[in-house]
DNA sequence: AATCACCATAAAAACCTTTTTACAACTTCT
DNA sequence: AGAAGTTGTAAAAAGGTTTTTATGGTGATT
């Protein structure tokens, strides 16, 4: 029988070489306590010599901690994850510790996501992206011992951090945009599928939007089976098409970019001039908005500000620096490109 | 001071619990041995009474693995991550393993990647994208003690196991593509950074396609400074314009997606009728390839796959079904969409 | 009836750190 | 000069599993 691995060298090992004992190799590789010069310059030099790497699975155990931070996503798609990580992943770094992503769907799979990362201790904290009705999993989990954040969801009575963006109030600015920048004659709101959180919160910022205008909001919102952009060219067929008039005026707001993308393209392959008939108005400022010929005028989400608050929010809980529950609102951000038609409005 | 941890349950609690040793409990709880049946019993209903979850820190200095496989990507940007991801975490889900997902630059941080997750026992074996020149990267890890699979770098020669793709072969049959079926009177080819060995090869593929048609390959083909849509935008201004000439039909090989993006975005903005008179193909088949009016035809690459095989790689090579260091290479497959021009010539 | 094999379980060792406790050898102070 | 405090290091305990070894008890074998 072949060994696998080469038997690695342990603290043990350097100890012996530097002819001390295992509690001072400890404290001379952790830096602390006093260690006279002599003695540490002995065991630095066998911890080079031999190049001792810790093991982090019994520092793991013995330090009750992983360095570790859980990320839990309902999928890969869309550009939004990548975003997330890209935050996440650069505050992590910063601070030494790592991330371990898990993609959960149903309650089902969060609820045993969060119980294999938090109650088996393989993660110091665990950040979780929700999106659908919260209070089967909440319940599910139970009593939890190490730091969740929860993103996009308001669980500020379950004493959780919460790291959330105001969706009810970016559909409304970017609905009023319509309404008052561009006096459309009608507007349209375009979700991704009804039972996600984020979804019907920008339904009623968009409904919020239609007070007072005469408009209802109610034959004026549609929903995607996902935020994608075959969706949103589908919804688009389905839904809007048949009720535009050749002479007025209209604009969408799509729940996110992909369906904002699709939405504008199944319009011009119609023979609709977009922006100057239909303004469009997305959500996310994801990379493709802005990479495409007509630019998307979007509701941008900081997106990257959020991963980093998550894993920053954990860190703090961590060293317990905060104690009371967390609760980061941050607010989206009309950027305006061209598919709103702001360009038009100026020539 | 307060106690954090609520002190979880161990096997301690319930071995008295059930009034049993706990290495009962511990071969109950991983189905192993003999067990009585009424012991069994006993153990099981202690075990779900109080809850107990196995401490999974403890598990790994124990088992000495982690059930974790560490992916090291050079960025999070375009889709080509989330594609990966979304295999990887397939595999990893059905096997009961997790991802632990780092992001890596320079040479040097490749390194420190791998150390802390390799050599220091963080995860039980990790997929490398290399993705620039290896040489450096791999001297400096040393001998490693888990398994390692690069992606996107032929480094059989270090007996380390590979997921490739044969860049070269794709962006020869992209370029025949225009030379053979469009007939085109020049093609060019746009890649990604230089030293990315992805380009590299791709560059070797078209100056193989042009081995005999008289087109010198050298003036041929240009490079951006990122696979980025910004970086096709802008070479394409730069150095494609130039060389247009009315009368003639031209085909663009980009090195990605996003390139081809930029490139027939430019095209088009500056005139040029993309695919009559320039016909472009792109690389990944990634989502943004058909979310555009005009759809990209593109050299698909099996992302997941590649990312489902590395961890299936790892998986074989931990249970020890293999043991020499494995190299499959996988093609890229021509998905002819509108933008090359295909759908003109039936016309 | 004595020996043997076998079975179910308990006890102990191992995994590799960190952290606490203990203990010498010096300093310093009165 | 003796008590008290400091300092540097060793020894031991702790962390929670898995795995190996030991052991008492049962049924079969001669």
């Amino acid at each position: 029988m072949m060994e696998k691995e080469t038997a690695s060298i342990t603290i043990h090992d350097v100890a012996k070489a530097a002819g001390v004992s295992i509690s001072t190799v400890s404290r001379v590789a952790n830096d602390l306590g006093r260690v006279a010069p002599e003695t540490r310059r002995k065991v630095e030099l066998a911890i080079r010599r031999l190049n001792f790497q810790p093991n982090s699975r019994a520092q793991a155990l013995s330090r009750k901690r992983t360095d570790t931070i859980g990320l839990i996503v309902p999928d890969f798609e869309g550009q939004y994850f990548a975003m997330l990580m890209e935050g996440a992943h650069q505050e992590a770094q910063a601070n030494g510790v790592h991330i371990m992503v898990l993609k959960a769907n149903g309650p089902e799979e969060k609820i045993e996501a969060v119980t294999r990362l938090c109650s088996q201790g393989r993660t110091d904290g665990v950040i979780l992206m929700l999106s659908e009705l919260y209070s089967d999993v909440l319940e599910g989990i139970g009593p939890i011992n190490s730091p969740l954040v929860v993103l996009d969801q308001d669980v500020h009575s379950w004493r959780l951090d919460n790291i959330l963006l105001d969706n009810r109030l970016g559909a409304f600015e970017a609905t009023r945009h319509f309404i008052d920048t561009h006096n459309v004659d009608d507007v349209f709101f375009l979700g991704g599928s009804e039972n996600n959180v984020d979804t019907t919160d920008r339904a009623l910022g968009f409904s919020d939007a239609l007070r007072g205008t005469g408009l209802e909001a109610e034959q004026r919102q549609f929903f995607c089976r996902n935020y994608s952009y075959d969706e949103g060219y589908r919804l688009a067929g389905k839904n809007i098409l048949p009720l535009i008039e050749p002479q007025k005026r209209y604009g969408v707001v799509a729940a996110n970019d992909d369906i904002a993308g699709g939405v504008m393209d199944f319009l011009m392959d119609s023979g609709i001039e977009v922006p100057r008939q239909a303004g469009v108005i997305g959500f996310d400022d994801s990379p493709i908005a802005s990479q495409r010929r007509l630019k998307i005028t979007t509701m941008r989400i900081p997106t990257k500000e959020i991963g980093r608050m998550a894993v920053r929010t954990i860190l703090n809980r961590l060293t317990g620096k905060v104690n009371e529950p967390a609760k980061i609102v941050l607010k989206a951000e009309l950027i305006v490109r061209q598919s709103c038609g702001c360009e038009l409005k100026k020539n």
